[in-house]
DNA sequence: TCATAGTTGATTGTTATTGATCGTTTACAA
DNA sequence: TTGTAAACGATCAATAACAATCAACTATGA
């Protein structure tokens, strides 16, 4: 990896919340203690970045607007696979056409489309308030909630079984994540989010699945869909073959990036 | 967890009441309490916070060392007369028993109420994101929210006219701010803030005003509603003698903090 | 092919930060 | 007022991050 690709990385790293620490980079650059100093301090040197014990930061007055405090568990599920959402969030964002409305499921790969949604002037019908935090800084795109029940863990909007509870609202296309895929359906792990994906669902015309490949595996949970009911599945290359052809045989669109 | 990243958490925390508490920290930065006694003191030698017993707090009013995170109108709102709105959030927040139902409106000192209502395990009805930021980390707390489109110059949720938005909900209290109260009634400088609270007065039974004593002061801008539909209003001791007889006189009742 | 400049990785000693523990002080309620 | 529990400040050992130095690698041109 060359200097100019990892000062890219490095300030992609940045941006989210005004600070990296050395051991993301460290994880992130896949370079020696040295080289991440090295790069810091000439960055420093340029007045591009501010460096701290621990890490470096964006110097004072420039973008710090990201997600608020988040829950440990979603914490640490962000960084995973971060790349490989970050391409996903991409591919899918791609999918969007001006000014139309969209529904976007809260969890940590549709999280990664937002950055991408910036100028669309969509209308985003969303149940995450870390989807509404990050879609907050974008003056162009409105954002429509249903009524409800704050969930903390779960950090959705939802209301009770058999109260309505969406605006009159109208969306071709949900984007939606998994804890995982397989060929009896997508699971989750907590029935408070089947049941709050479930009522996006049933207002979709088609259904977008955005999971990294690391969701392809058979685990214990409550099946929020069969895969009758998915349209597209966007996944990274790390899929194998087998299990891609399994789902392009099931019916469902299947999108690497 | 480094510095850096633990000082950028603390004034997100600080952001929506302008105080966090120390367990609340301990919580939020899984640091020991060593250290976050260190970066406390360290952010009071550089004027950013002041310390009291039990966490910190925004420096009351001139911002000019403060952190540049007091972007918006509404951030500079919230160090105005802190220390009265805390007081009368306290207050309010005594007349809500335990485990019931209420309504909070959004502003600055509304907000004061939130730290206070901790332990209480209410159910708070609000369609205010302020609101919702500063009692996420209450878990006993129970939020529920209207459905609407964000309106982020107002931070608040509201659907179009005539549209159902409301979960079902009953509260006997509403807790609202006002930009001024004078004889004429309440008054709001953006017909936006105005609508979303005419949403709420509908809906209570009981009306209870929060308002420091700046805010008794002719201004223009809309009416929300006349002192006949205000049960009760709460305010600091600056409020000048004659203004709180007339506003007894008008059968409001007032309590003064 | 060889030489050389530029970059990277490993090692060292040094410094800064952290967490545990102590005794003391403060706030709250009876 | 007194008692209790929590918050506070100071100290110290362990840990992590730091800067500097030197060796190894890569790319380019003669």
């Amino acid at each position: 990896m060359h200097a100019a690709e990892r000062e890219r990385r490095i300030f992609e790293a940045l941006r989210p919340t005004g600070f990296v620490s050395y051991r993301d980079l460290e994880v992130m650059l896949a370079a020696s203690p040295a080289t991440i100093r090295r790069d810091l301090t000439r960055l420093e040197d340029g007045g591009q970045i501010v460096r701290v014990h621990g890490g470096a930061k964006l110097p004072e007055g420039e973008d710090t607007s990201g997600p608020r405090l988040m829950g440990t568990p979603f914490d640490q599920s962000i960084t995973q696979n971060l790349s490989a959402k970050q391409a996903i969030g991409k591919a899918a964002a791609a999918l969007c056409t001006p000014g139309e409305g969209v529904m976007i499921d809260g969890g940590t790969t549709t999280l990664q489309m937002c950055p991408h949604l910036d100028g669309l002037g969509l209308q985003v019908l969303t149940n995450s308030l870390h989807i509404v935090n990050a879609l907050l800084p974008q003056t162009g795109t409105r954002i429509l909630l249903p009524s409800g029940a704050v969930f903390r863990e779960q950090n959705i909007i939802l209301a009770p079984a058999g109260e309505e509870s969406m605006p009159r609202f109208h969306a071709p296309r949900l984007f939606m994540g998994a804890a995982a895929i397989g060929l009896q359906g997508v699971m989750q792990a907590d029935p408070v989010l089947v049941a709050a994906e479930r009522r996006l669902i049933d207002r979709a015309e088609e259904v977008i699945l955005l999971v990294d490949s690391s969701k392809f595996r058979s685990q214990s949970g409550t099946i929020v869909c069969g895969l009758d009911e998915i349209d597209m599945v966007i996944t990274d290359s790390s899929v194998a073959p087998d299990t891609a052809q399994s789902l392009r045989d099931a019916g469902v669109k299947l999108v690497v990036v």
